[in-house]
DNA sequence: CTGATGTCATACATTTATGTATAGCATCTA
DNA sequence: TAGATGCTATACATAAATGTATGACATCAG
């Protein structure tokens, strides 16, 4: 460990890991495969330890390495918010912001809002991340984050948008092969569309509702779009949130006695108020998913 | 924005915004002037903004640079955490391990119990960082902490390591020329030591105590150092850790019914837990704390 | 005022890093 | 089996970044 060395190859470090080789690394890098593999060597020699086991179809990771792949990560969604922080004027509303939230939200309720932003503002660029993972190390790092859980963090500009209602719905041709439950015991005797991962849907539904808990899924995704796409299927049941559920007419609330309310802020850090595209982009949000929670939906077409 | 500019370009661009000159930028990261010039000609090129003014004594930071500093020190911070992530070997102790704890505990508590690791494990090597600044951003982010807020991070592995106790006390010598208080009310009569910021300690104390928040100190300072010379002096009465008090005979307890009690933990992030050196430093950071909170003092020289 | 010390900017030489081209080996498909 | 495609490793030429030396200006102490 004579000096540190260059950052530049912890950014090559991600790229190797992330892509399995050296080659690859190199294309996604806009380097070429020598000098990648250069950068490695030296790292190696920096830090006194094997990051790979080379190989003529690719490197492998050592342990040594994988340690270091949350770091590397940081690096580059830090490196990314730098970046989005310094480009765009500090007057016009121009420039990059990226925007987290989770995968229903994302898909079906930002865009109409976000498309009006982008009306307003012609040159400002939206990056959005959809995606139900908490832990969205490998997404860089947002500006705005739409959160289901209360924030935590100090420093943090956070707005409470109110309370999203998720009831249960079916499609009618299932309800036409299958009929309505009367109770939520007789549930069980139902084909229900469920999650694979414990997300904070689930977490909150299974806390209100705790019969819910043991019940089994026929229908399983990870994946929330699946999820909708098999409930406007016929598969099953499936919670859906009431102000989407509006939307389609052919979905039929069940059990109008349960309810689940998912509370919703909107979070940015603090020292992004001064940068302009990110105000207005929290403040449309801010509107927009007031207007959605009460009801007051925006759909796609309009 | 034709590329993304080399991330080594944030390292100068941060020695330049710490040490307010090329020249003196260069030093500290080992090349030239003309280099460190070159770096941050090329970052303003690549965010399309000015980051400096310039001038013959020095550079002066834009506000869009100011920007920048806290996403550089984060970047330093990963970038150093990394590098002992990956120096030492994976089976022996040894390489860097960085410890933050308020300057009580990290000058008065925490040497002799990390003499005794370090005798254990001599290729060990310890940076510690004893501050009373929450914000810490500028040190290297640390392997370890001693907190004395309950964590609210997830992925932490954090042990309660008990309560410290505090009491008041002062010198002999000041109670000779002043005599006792015999009520709190009576405080206001006497000479007190006290913080110029808020610490944990403070917040927790005016919790419990309301009627001291109004209190004037006559002898004022941030840094707990002096605080605590300043009693051992005579000066004034001060709040003390009552474990510490027990090694100075000539410190006197007064009002024993005040008593505030801080707890205590011990944070460290859940990957770490693979790392021998941090396994090592946490499980005798919590035994030797353990041990200091029960009052079995192990003063420095022993 | 004068010299010492600090700063940044520029011109030029050199070192360093990078790209190009190629060889060697594995894997898969026809 | 032959050929295409993937990968890494090496040798060599080139391009790029760095260092050296120097000049111009500002500030402070004597």
């Amino acid at each position: 460990m004579t000096s540190e060395p260059s950052w530049d190859f912890y950014r090559t470090l991600l790229a190797v890991l992330e892509h399995g080789s050296l080659s690859a690394a190199a294309r996604d890098l806009g380097l070429t495969q020598p000098t990648v593999g250069r950068h490695i060597d030296a790292l190696e020699q920096s830090v006194g330890a094997e990051l790979f086991t080379r190989s003529q179809q690719g490197l492998l990771p050592t342990d040594a390495a994988l340690v270091l792949k949350p770091y590397a990560e940081t690096l580059a969604s830090t490196a990314a918010a730098l970046l989005r922080a310094a480009t765009g004027s500090r007057e016009k509303v121009s420039g990059t912001v990226r925007i987290s939230a989770s995968e229903v939200i994302g898909t079906e309720v930002l865009p109409p809002i976000l498309a009006g932003l982008q009306a307003q503002y012609p040159e400002l660029i939206v990056e959005l991340s959809a995606s139900d993972i908490v832990e969205d190390l490998l997404q860089r790092e947002a500006d705005i984050a739409v959160r289901m859980v209360a924030p935590a963090q100090e420093a943090l500009l956070a707005r409470h948008v109110g309370v999203i209602s998720l009831g249960l719905f079916a499609h009618e041709s299932y309800i036409e092969r299958h009929g309505k439950p009367e109770t939520i015991a007789d549930l069980r005797r139902h084909k229900l569309i469920g999650f694979d991962r414990q997300t904070a849907y689930i977490r909150s539904m299974v806390k209100r509702y705790p019969m819910l808990d043991g019940i089994s899924f026929s229908f399983r995704s990870d994946h929330s779009i699946v999820l909708h796409n098999a409930l406007r299927s016929g598969i099953g049941i499936s919670f859906y949130q009431i102000p989407l559920a509006k939307r389609d007419a052919n979905l039929q609330r069940l059990l109008p006695e349960v309810e689940v309310t998912i509370d919703t802020w909107i979070v940015m850090h603090e020292n992004l108020k001064t940068s302009p595209r990110c105000r207005v982009t929290f403040d449309a949000l801010v509107t927009g998913l007031l207007d959605y929670a009460k009801g007051n939906d925006t759909p796609e077409g309009q």
